[in-house]
DNA sequence: TTGGATGCAAAAGTTTTGCACGGTT
DNA sequence: AACCGTGCAAAACTTTTGCATCCAA
């Protein structure tokens, strides 16, 4: 099965048409590893030539998190919402504050945790955010990634 | 020495004008456990009949940022940015999807783990983002609180 | 064929800015 | 007196919506 049929079906198996659009923005969101807002996503169509309208990549991007295809991750230092495909396991990353370079962690450092909370407050807990933040060595050394 | 002169000193010590506008955002602050959104303190001002403009509250919630006197906490369901008093230790909530409520959790969860990813990675760790999402026990039940 | 998806343009909503005036230090 | 802070109105920017057309199933 090729990529594009792969993600044909990712789409129709969560009740969404495959079309062009979709397919473009989720070849985005699978070869980038940092999480992206919808602007983001934009400007990366409009590099590939991508013919699609703003107002489209905002309806796909909220039926693709409706449908649970993508989900809403980290967030930047401005207020957007950045998203990432909803893979099988969450990610945590680590985001440099000079250059926004996010790097991926390991596992989730709090699950024993969470678990914990469930049990005391008697929550059910449905998810949690958790995002590290930082300088990279070359943006300490007031390097080149700034 | 008053709740009132805290304040007073607190905006003197980090390089802001004491000013009516300013206290009334930090008494609304202070007094709601939860963090607010710049759209929420307005909000809350109008009800206590405090006369401010918009603009207003927005300049001086980046104002109080910059001077480090309140810090960008978590964030709710959309892209706004939620703020709260720069305590000397940070918190970490669990958010209730249902009623939106907010519990202070006890303690940071992963302060070792972040010495670790320290160590490991070289950044320069400069803090976290940590919240988690669930449903209270009412909103299990259908509650009242939806 | 049919209902969902898209493009376009306009509207709605949010945040920022310029400028004159007012208030704190 | 000097300068920061505020209100007001306009501008800029982001996101949503209505509607006609298009396209996947």
């Amino acid at each position: 099965m090729t990529p594009n049929e792969y993600n044909e079906n990712l789409l129709r198996q969560h009740g969404l048409k495959s079309t062009r659009q979709r397919l473009a923005i989720l070849d985005i969101l699978d070869n980038k590893q940092a999480p992206l807002s919808t602007e983001d996503v934009y400007i990366e169509l409009q590099k590939l030539d991508v013919a699609i309208n703003l107002s489209t990549v905002y309806r796909t991007m909220d039926a693709m998190r409706d449908k649970g295809l993508i989900r809403e991750a980290a967030l930047a230092g401005d207020n957007r919402v950045l998203y990432e495909m909803a893979r099988m396991e969450h990610r945590h990353y680590l985001v440099c504050i000079g250059c926004k370079k996010f790097i991926p962690l390991d596992g989730c450092p709090i699950k024993e945790y969470i678990n914990g909370v469930a049990s005391q407050t008697h929550y059910a807990i449905a998810g949690h955010r958790l995002d590290i933040y930082g300088y990279c060595p070359q943006c300490q050394a007031g390097g080149a990634g700034r």
